[in-house]
DNA sequence: CTGAAAGCGCTTACAG
DNA sequence: CTGAAAGCGCTTACAG
């Protein structure tokens, strides 16, 4: 007889009525036994949770959701620039150590910089309905999560701030990291320092942008077009432009690039005319094997896995009810000296 | 009156029935526009979409997978070892582009080589009712798979092959190609040749390791146990171990690393030492920056965009209703020469 | 082409 | 401590 239910014509789940007239009780009593409610009786507990296990039962979170009060679908979404780069990809996993610590599951997406993915995956996270978003927004306004936030969806924005809307947000220092950076080179009697940064679109492209120049303002520098290339995506274009800068007439004495491929293309580039002992380069964001090279590569270091912890932990408060106004982290960046950054202008 | 509806009670997430009490049609109605059934006067269409705009009403997937026929959730999982590691995260984007192609959304998840996290991860998926699976599986033991199998949710096993249960899988190459590599080692002179490998549990690792024992067989030699290193792990270890190796009374004229941490633990060793330019080294997997390091290191690469692109496209063809045999990819391995595999023996 | 009724798997609200 | 009824938001199956 158990062998009849358990064998079931093959594509049949168990629901919780398949479990309840194996242990014969009512749908509700599993209904208490799976939600681990404490007024069942010890004998009703054992023959309901052996009737689960025979029949592999698994609750429906979808179904459950359904009728919930509170609606939870014990999912959250986390929605990135790339999950394949490095720092993307340790906010993610930073984010799914505290989720998984919660039974929460992660619904991930990545967008490209492409502002019609962003639409169309935080729309497909509104119908997952999903407790909660952690996003790197490619987009430049944001008033279409209004209703979203309206729903009771709290969202919290990740390395990149909301546009017209108010949201928590957590961001790496990057305007004074560069700055610092940039004084540093200043500091070693660098006057042509060239500026690699990605779109200028990016928030923390432009922060960081903003920082070579203040660093060259106050000390009385002045930023020089031919010495500045923005909108590079890739270590290629980083990797063409450094060396167009190289061969040129009044080629530059350091580089501070915005962001780690750009840093590693005009790494290529100065090493490919054999100027890495002459030409110095601090680059933004640190990665893998920058201590291997030859010099090691000077960096602003990002955090992003205290980034990640930080936009998690604001989710989780939310989730759980916080309703406190709106609150902006700032994750402090490290500066690292490793050989690159630290050569001095001849 | 419309300002009354979509000025509800913050918190209220319109539903069908508010679309169709503001378009003034049957719910059915709106159904049938939401799900683009072509049957619907032209008129009622255009009201439904205004009703729908104007309330941002977003579909409530959960709710319509519960009632389908077909229960489709339009959600699939990745469950990979660690999403952080370009490997994993490679083969993640790569499943994520087929996936957001069919709008499906994706669950993702690492096991960090736990295997009661893959437990918890598969039974997540399990009561989210996801249409599918692809799993880089912790474990070495798969049944307690068959019964998800039975309620129609197909997996697809990447990295590694399931064990006592009938999947579809996408490996890489990695016995032979592991063989190519020692092999050319040997064909430079070299006989004392280190192995560094991961957990032996690791179905590649074992791969890795028995390709390594092949290449020296068929060259007459035997492996020495005194330079073979298995269950290591990260970057630290891997030095650790190859310094000792160095230091040793016999030390290794060349390195065969089976996982691209283990392969730069061995190269920091290595060049502690400044003998980068007298031990050889080849790694098992590509990385970044593997080509600008002096001498470049010599790699055989596996290509996880492909294995992610294969084993989508196994998956959701299962998902579509192809219920053939499983089958087993293989994903050739390249070998690539940069300098590092290519010292001779002295 | 449109709609009223039933039901997916579960929780709520209530009665005993 | 236990259970029968109603209902979450949607699709199915059917009638018009």
């Amino acid at each position: 007889m158990v062998d009849e239910v358990s064998s079931r014509s093959p594509g049949h789940r168990a629901t919780m009525k398949d479990v309840a007239a194996l242990a014969r009780v009512s749908l509700k009593t599993v209904s208490r036994v799976i939600n681990d409610e404490p007024t069942v009786h010890p004998e009703l507990v054992l023959r309901v949770r052996r009737a689960a296990n025979q029949l592999h039962y698994q609750p429906n979170f979808g179904a459950s959701a359904l009728r919930r009060r509170d609606g939870r679908s014990s999912t959250i979404g986390v929605l990135l620039e790339d999950l394949s780069n490095p720092f993307s990809a340790t906010i993610y996993r930073a984010v799914e150590e505290m989720a998984i610590a919660r039974s929460v599951s992660v619904l991930g997406g990545s967008f490209d910089e492409d502002p019609r993915r962003e639409l169309e995956l935080t729309a497909s996270m509104s119908r997952h309905r999903v407790d909660g978003v952690i996003i790197a927004p490619a987009s430049r306004d944001h008033q279409y999560l209004r209703q979203e936030q309206l729903a009771g969806v709290p969202f919290v924005f990740v390395d990149r701030p909301p546009y017209l809307l108010d949201a928590d947000t957590v961001l790496s220092n990057s305007r004074e990291g560069s700055a610092q950076a940039v004084e540093h080179l200043v500091a070693l009697g660098h006057r042509r320092i060239a500026f690699l940064g990605d779109l200028v679109t990016i928030h923390t492209a432009q922060e960081r942008f903003q920082g070579y120049c203040d660093a060259l303002t106050a000390a009385g520098l002045t930023p020089v077009d031919s010495l500045i290339s923005r909108n590079l995506r890739t270590i290629d274009a980083a990797e063409i432009v450094a060396g167009g800068f190289l061969d040129g007439e009044n080629p530059p004495t350091a580089f501070f690039a915005g962001q780690n491929l750009l840093t590693i293309g005009a790494v290529r580039a100065i090493r490919d005319r054999r100027l890495q002992q002459r030409v110095a380069i601090v680059g933004f964001d640190d990665f893998l094997l920058a201590d291997l090279l030859e010099p090691g590569v000077t960096v602003v270091a990002q955090d992003p896995v205290t980034i990640g912890r930080e936009a998690a932990a604001l989710l989780f408060a939310r989730i759980d009810g916080d309703d406190s106004p709106s609150q902006k982290k700032i994750v402090e960046t490290t500066f690292i000296t490793r050989g690159s950054g630290e050569i001095q202008c001849r």
